[in-house]
DNA sequence: ACGGCTCTCTACCAAGTGGTAGACACTCTA
DNA sequence: TAGAGTGTCTACCACTTGGTAGAGAGCCGT
């Protein structure tokens, strides 16, 4: 098999290292992965990866920029496949958000964990996601939710305490599951309705 | 001042090191604190960290066991001060569970770094809390909640839900601050009131 | 005064860390 | 076919890590 087409197969190495990258920080943590161990699950030399990322923070920033693309692209994708109403778009919203904590929990832990580390990575983070928030509240505003910018600064927190509360539930979801309970999808109902609860009382929906 | 005197103003080197200890593994990672770090904190040297506790690993283990006594004795002390009746105590226990995350939320991170670490610092916690977990258990069934091993059973996994419900609150609270957001005590109220109702239903209380 | 005990220290060590320097192979273009 | 990139490699380096060896200071009962 050529080059090309194992990259085009498993993706070309920077993806690759990106993808092991994001695992590795988002369950062991930033400080504790070593780039060796990174390269190595890339099946790669660690001069490699640095030919990539000059340096482990640079990888970091690579990590932040990939996962908030990924995810805002994910949810994009769930606005864009619903009818126009705010509840219906509220709803898909948030049922992403809810399957990608169960299909890619590593996205949610990682941005918890990349707050943890505090400055730089939490700033990397907070503007790379910037744009994204100013896109949900622009959206919203246009529904007439927002008018004053006072009122788009209070919208600006209602989307970032439900960001913070769908982390809160997904480590409660991993905590749940290291105490070896069982997966409980009466749990996540309650969870799930009580976010939407929130957010229509919160937005006036 | 002599030496014990010291110890009697600050605490002994033993319980320096393991508070210096539970607070950076909580806050940077287990695996990302260096001894020697530790060490500095306590104004020691790595050596004498090191002759307290032989290695990482047993200083992990005092911490974990340090904080789980620490939990257990604010639980049991609050129970304690209140009437005998089965709500009153799940309130009092809940209110003390909430108090502690404000004033000493390092140590419900704590727990939530340990459950990440798997093996065997997971399992020493594991472990550690079990008896916790037997006492809250009996005083339930004793009220007459349970009666067969299956509701003792389905009683336990109540409690440990109720307790991943209090690492996740805990979690979505860091994660707000860290988002900039203003501590919310209307947020706070609807958590526990939230938490409350689900552990009253399940008790049939 | 003394030997034992408790506690902290200095001096190391092997292994692993993030990062640098530069050689080697491959492909694409002139 | 020569040369410039591009991507991966081997070989190092300075530094930090968890941990060991052992000396020495203060205390205590004899």
């Amino acid at each position: 098999m050529s080059e090309a087409a194992r990259e085009q197969a498993i993706g070309s190495t920077r993806d690759r290292i990106l993808a092991a990258a994001l695992h590795a920080f988002a369950d062991r943590g930033v400080e504790a992965t070593s780039l060796d161990s990174v390269a190595a699950e890339v099946g790669v030399r660690k001069q490699t990866l640095l030919y990539w990322f000059p340096s482990k923070e640079q990888l970091l920033f690579g990590v932040v920029d990939h996962a908030v693309a990924d995810l805002g692209g994910r949810l994009l994708e769930a606005v864009a496949g619903t009818g126009p109403a705010l509840a219906d778009r509220m709803v898909a919203v948030v049922d992403a958000t809810f399957r990608l904590g169960t299909t890619h929990p590593e996205l949610l832990a990682v941005v918890r964990e990349i707050s943890r580390l505090g400055p730089p990575a939490s700033t990397r983070l907070a503007t790379a996601a910037e744009p994204l928030v100013d896109v949900a509240v622009a959206a919203l505003a246009r529904e007439g939710i927002a008018a004053t910018d006072a009122d788009r600064a209070r919208l600006r927190n209602v989307l970032l305490a439900a960001g913070a509360t769908v982390v809160g539930i997904a480590t409660e979801a991993e905590f749940r599951a290291d105490l070896g309970l069982a997966p409980d999808l009466a749990w996540l109902r309650s969870r799930r309705r009580a976010l939407l609860d929130s957010l229509t009382r919160s937005l006036g929906g």
